[in-house]
RNA sequence: GCGCCCGUAGCUCAGCUGGAUAGAGCGGGAGACUUCUAAUCUCUAGGUCGGGGGUUCGAAUCCCUCCGGGCGCGCCA
């Protein structure tokens, strides 16, 4: 990459003022680069000098004055300036953008994507909504995160596996079951009264409806808790499927459905906690089995085996992650909801338990949705039946558009999500503006090719763009370099919807400023050159988002 | 009370591993369609970066503190 490069330079420029004795300095800064948010700041800038001064003893300016007067020639760089309190700007040579538009247009390349991974295996596991109803926005939102969380790791280096955690063995599952069993008895006009925190959704009352039609009275003269499970297995099974149709329809593709009800059933369960009881971090206390956590950081010890003898939900995570360790993973993300940050320190602690270290596991967290319509808010919950569907989203603004809105925001950042506004904004979405961009692209291309005008890659044609515009695009265009693997080490998305939303309005400016296809076949090929780097950066971008890039529009 | 997240333009949010004049979209105002896609473009108005201290050559960014909002602190999940 560039600023290696350039990093290089700097440094033999300290070295060589430190032979000469221009420059004594005990420690050297370290040398960083960054792109100025000016353009009469040139293409790169670094602070060193400033960073300098002081071990230097000298001031910031002449301290760059100095390093300008050692550093080594390159034939990258154009020229050196020193601005403002001491700042050192750089300017690139052209060949070197031109470097960006063939690396870029080239379909096997993998313009922008890194190996920082180095193949390191990564688990990341997100949605894992139980299986108690049907999937909302709120899972969506998580949907997407994780989706482009994958797909940002895959594209610097790793290996990822995606999966999809399934509650299937909890109490709540139990509450589902006996809230479908109250619907169903009621259609035959047995009395049964809701169980207590039960779900009230509509979606309920047409399980038991379905599951009447199809078995008839079969269920109603079973033993109370049979018939429960009965239902908690139909149910379950029933919501599975349609959660996966809709994660299907969002674009989101899980590589393992994982049950938990299987970590049970293998004896996995049993495992982990007598690895746990081995090293001495369990203990019985009133009956239960506790889990020393507080040895680990936690702010006290956990529950993993009730004195009911029924295992506690945290038992099956501590067995998941023994369990996901055992695939071989280096490192596992958990894609989390704010509701369970407070049980993270306690996973924490089992994986050290456990003898993994903890910076193995990541548990970033996605801020609540604020669900409104018409700016009345409403509470997302299962249990008490309000909620706005993922399909109902899909229906009213697409999978692009709602991709695109939950892209847009910081993950930690709360989500205000006004269905109304997000409908009725959604023909003006930005991410119609950056699809915009790809289709006009495509069809630039598509009306050259048919008039025998081809791109060219040779050095000699790219020299032909000069003009600032395209100047400006070739810049913008270099800059996915640095997105792209600062998104995905900063596990930020957002990151990469604003690079594509800025390379669409330089784009803009170029198309306004450059017609592409003139008498000059030269220039011409030059041109659609760009056109093509451009259009392949904008489709690796979106793909990176899970949204389409289409040919027209 | 403790922990985590948030507080930046009228609204929704970027920027936060410290850098040079704090950005975008929407909304407001004024314009541009004999032109490779107007789902576009140009110009414009709009800010005590919640308040106050501190660290630094330099703070929206780091530290402390206070205020406001959200979430969590079970032998629930």
């Amino acid at each position: 990459m560039i600023t290696d490069h350039l990093t290089e330079l700097v440094a033999a420029a300290f070295d060589a003022a430190a032979a000469d004795g221009s420059l004594e300095l005990e420690v050297a800064p370290e040398i960083r680069f960054e792109r100025p948010k000016r353009k009469e700041h040139g293409d790169w800038a670094t602070s060193v000098a400033l960073a300098g001064a002081k071990g230097a003893g000298r001031p910031p300016r002449e301290v760059a004055e100095t390093l300008l007067e050692h550093l080594p020639p390159s034939d990258q760089v154009t020229a050196v300036e020193i601005a403002g309190p001491g700042f050192m700007n750089f300017r690139l040579s052209p060949a070197w953008r031109h470097d960006v538009v063939r690396r870029a247009a080239d379909p096997a390349g993998g313009f922008g994507r890194t190996n920082a991974g180095a193949g390191a295996q990564v688990n990341v596991e997100y949605v894992s909504s139980n299986p108690t109803g049907p999937i909302n926005v709120v899972s969506g939102r998580h949907a997407a995160i994780g989706d482009a969380l994958a797909n940002l790791l895959e594209a610097t280096g790793h290996k990822v596996i995606r999966e999809y955690y399934f509650n299937d063995a909890g109490s709540q599952l139990r509450l589902f079951g006996r809230s479908i069993e109250a619907h169903y008895l009621r259609s035959f006009g047995i009395e049964a009264e809701l169980p207590e925190g039960g779900y009230r959704g509509d979606y309920i009352a047409d399980l038991a409806a379905e599951i009447a039609a199809e078995d008839g009275d079969l269920h109603v003269h079973k033993p109370p808790e049979e018939r429960v499970d009965a239902f908690v297995a139909m149910g379950s099974q029933r919501v599975l499927s349609r959660i996966k149709a809709s994660l299907e329809r969002f674009g989101t593709h899980f590589d393992v459905w994982f049950l938990e009800r299987s970590l049970h059933e293998s004896g996995a369960l049993d495992v982990a906690l007598r690895r746990l009881t081995d090293n001495g971090s369990v203990e019985e206390r009133d009956g239960a089995v506790w889990f020393r956590s507080s040895r680990f950081g936690d702010d006290k010890d956990r529950v993993l085996i009730r004195s009911t003898g029924a295992p506690t939900y945290f038992a099956s995570d501590v067995a998941y992650l023994a369990d996901k360790f055992g695939r071989g993973f280096d490192r596992l993300i958990y894609l989390w909801g704010p509701d369970h940050h407070g049980t993270v320190p306690r996973l924490l602690a089992a994986a050290e338990a456990l003898g993994f270290e903890r910076e193995r596991v990541e548990v970033p967290l996605v801020q609540m949705i604020t669900i409104a319509r018409g700016g009345a808010a409403l509470k997302a919950s299962k249990r008490a039946g309000v909620y706005v569907g993922l399909d109902e989203l899909i229906d009213e603004v697409g999978v692009d558009a709602a991709r695109f809105t939950f892209l847009t925001r910081a993950m930690e950042s709360p989500l205000d999500f006004d269905i109304d506004i997000v409908t009725r904004q959604a023909p003006e979405n930005p991410v119609y503006y950056v699809q915009y961009a790809h289709a006009r692209i495509s069809s630039i291309l598509l009306r050259a090719s048919s008039q025998g005008l081809e791109p060219n890659l040779d050095a000699g044609v790219l020299r032909r763009l000069v003009h600032s515009g395209e100047e400006d695009l070739m810049n913008k265009l270099a800059a996915f370099e640095e997105a792209l693997p600062e998104a995905a080490a900063l596990r930020a998305p957002q990151r990469i919807v604003r690079y594509v939303e800025e390379l669409a309005a330089v784009f803009s400016a170029f198309y306004r400023d450059c017609k592409v296809i003139s008498e000059d076949t030269e220039l011409t090929q030059a041109r659609l050159a760009l056109c093509v780097a451009t259009k392949a950066v904008i489709a690796n971008g979106l793909g990176l988002l899970g949204v389409s890039a289409p040919e027209k529009m």
